[in-house]
DNA sequence: TGTGATAATGATAACCATTTTCATTACTGT
DNA sequence: ACAGTAATGAAAATGGTTATCATTATCACA
């Protein structure tokens, strides 16, 4: 529960930009990497108050940013709504499949797809740099 | 030029959710038709007061999202900017290619993707409805 | 260990794409 | 023609996010 690793890329991170060290940020980041779930500002900004209930969700959008400036998180955008925030570092890299039924989706991986993508791109002479796959289905839950 | 087909979907669905006919729809109907670009709302209206000043911004919000219910056009979410538009009907699955230097993007398609993706929703348990794939690099054009 | 320069913060206003509201107009079946 | 109701356009409202700004906190260095 010390996350010392995260704590010292954002550190590092802060440093080399000539930024400076805050309690607000420490305090998001512990929130953020509390939980695995994919949260939006706003449900970060919720559990961050329990711990400092002066905070601001401007300096939430901010410090959100900042993670994923520094490679901590990365931003997901499943629609319409709110853009959602998972770990990045420490995680492999995956998809996601949607149900569309009850909203709730699961992470997946296919690396024939991962490769196939690369060969796509540089057949159209892109450099790839990255994807966005989101699949969308009924659930197994759902269909019963 | 005259789309009879696209109009036909349009005004069967129309007809069998006991709506009624516009002008203003058509307009806009064939102002989208007569483009292959993807467009914004905005830029669909602005092509469409050429056409009929008269017309306001919220009629082709509401009018795109009848040609998307009724299965002439589909919505694209490419990063936070406005939602783009692209013909549905009479144009083949496709996944975007998109350049982060310049903005451009191809449409590509590979059918053993497509396959893969179908693979591994089955696998998870879920009934696979449909997906959102983007790849993001540097084009060939680009990168000169 | 102070002090000045400047980054960070929180409240709030602004922003922007989109949706809603509402009074008015246009269709449509009879 | 008429009644019933859908569609429209203007404008206000919405919701997520960003910008502004006065105040506070951090930190390199004197
Ligand atoms: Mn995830
Ligand atoms: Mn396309
Ligand atoms: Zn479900
Ligand atoms: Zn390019």
């Amino acid at each position: 529960m010390a996350f010392e690793v995260e704590q010292k890329i954002l550190d590092d991170f802060v440093k080399n930009k000539g930024l400076k060290h805050s309690s607000q940020r420490k305090d998001i980041l512990m929130a953020f990497l509390r939980t695995e779930k994919h949260l939006t500002a706003e449900e970060l900004y919720s559990l961050v108050r329990k711990k400092n209930p002066a905070i601001g969700i401007a300096t939430v959008y901010r410090t959100l940013k900042l993670f994923c400036d520094c490679g901590l998180s990365r931003e997901l955008r499943l629609g319409s709504e709110a853009v959602r925030y998972e770990h990045l570092y420490g995680h492999e890299h995956h998809d996601h499949l949607v149900c569309l039924t009850c909203g709730d989706f699961i992470e997946v991986v296919d690396p024939e797809i991962e490769h196939l993508q690369e060969k796509l791109a540089r057949k159209e002479g892109f450099t790839l740099q990255g994807h966005k796959l989101i699949m969308y289905g009924i659930c197994q839950g759902c269909k019963e």
